[in-house]
DNA sequence: TGTACATCAGTGAACGCGCGTTCACTGATGTAC
DNA sequence: TGTACATCAGTGAACGCGCGTTCACTGATGTAC
């Protein structure tokens, strides 16, 4: 039946929602359109009325997620850091951030969707480059780098491990060592 | 038709092998038994006189991967990271490394996969230690998972970006800052 | 404001497809005499 | 050493399944009078 137009927003954003959470907690090729809808609390058909193709979805999905909220206040770089190489950012795969738990997929993405995660790595960096160490503008530009690079690499392998200890090392040391 | 042992030990390694290079260049899951069966010459049909299912495939491909060549010469680790963070390494999928290739994969994978992942960890983190910088032993480890992990993370970012230069500077910028 | 009806979001059955896996069969290997 | 045959690696058809996607239908929405 149809629908109320600001029931067509809601639908289509809990959609987004659904598919950005399920996708970082099981990986793109793991979340059929049938577990988006139904997490959305539709049916699968009407799927094609929101999205052209589940690849779309993909996109637009992550591209969502990655969308800075304006309302949020902002966090200094090393409290986002600390949160972020903490072991309940690392189990929370589902609110995780996209490059730790879909990055190795992204990679071999659409274009689209590695066009808006190159967007929000540039982000970032530019964020991270304003709070780094370092005396002159490339000094502080590297170590925005060399900052985010082993965070992502951090968490990446953190939840990889199969050792508690090992991968609470990981993450305790890659944030010791993060030059911000 | 039967076949001899010798084929038998060759078949099990192609199988092996091209698993390994497949699944770097494409992923886990847009790689088919089949797909894996006719890069190593053979049908599908054959694969389970070999493996008992494609989840066991891919733990042993990863280990088979991981395992390191005794014949190899060591290079210095800082020689290692130049090959690492090269543009070569990166756009080399099918040879490149398991945990820029496949690390968020890797994290939703079997205990098998993730065991056998750990345990190249910690030999990767060890070696590292031996060369990284620092006076006390803790430096130096805690150096060496600074380095491991930007490595990772930078291989990771470097083939999401859809933008040559970025992907560069990520890629050239992280390897001058690592605390090698 | 009230009514008639065109619009269209949502449903669920159905489609073709490729997947992982199984199996009856084939024929070269390699063992027993 | 030569021969007969049991073994078993490889083939390719077939299986059931779940996927992404399509579509005829339903019925609430919202517009035109």
């Amino acid at each position: 039946m149809k629908v109320s137009k600001e029931k067509v927003a809601e639908h289509r954003k809990a959609i987004l929602e659904a598919a950005g959470e399920l996708f970082r907690a099981r990986g793109f090729d793991d979340v059929s359109v049938s577990d988006v809808m139904k997490e959305a609390g539709l049916t699968h058909g009407a799927f094609y009325g929101y999205f052209p193709s589940k690849e779309a979805l993909i996109a637009e999905a992550v591209s969502a997620a990655l969308a800075p909220e304006p309302a949020k206040p902002r966090r200094t770089v090393a409290d986002f850091a600390d949160a972020y190489l903490g072991t309940r950012h690392r189990d929370n795969r589902e609110a995780s951030c996209m490059f730790s738990s879909l990055g190795t997929e992204a990679s071999r993405g659409s274009d689209e969707l590695r066009h808006a995660m190159t967007q929000s790595l540039r982000t970032t960096l530019d964020r991270f480059t304003a709070e780094a160490k370092g005396k002159t503008a490339e000094d502080k530009r590297r170590n925005a780098i060399a900052a985010w690079t082993s965070m992502v690499g951090a968490l990446v392998l953190a939840r990889i491990a199969d050792d508690e200890d090992l991968s609470q090392e990981i993450l305790r040391e890659a944030r010791a060592a993060l030059p911000l």
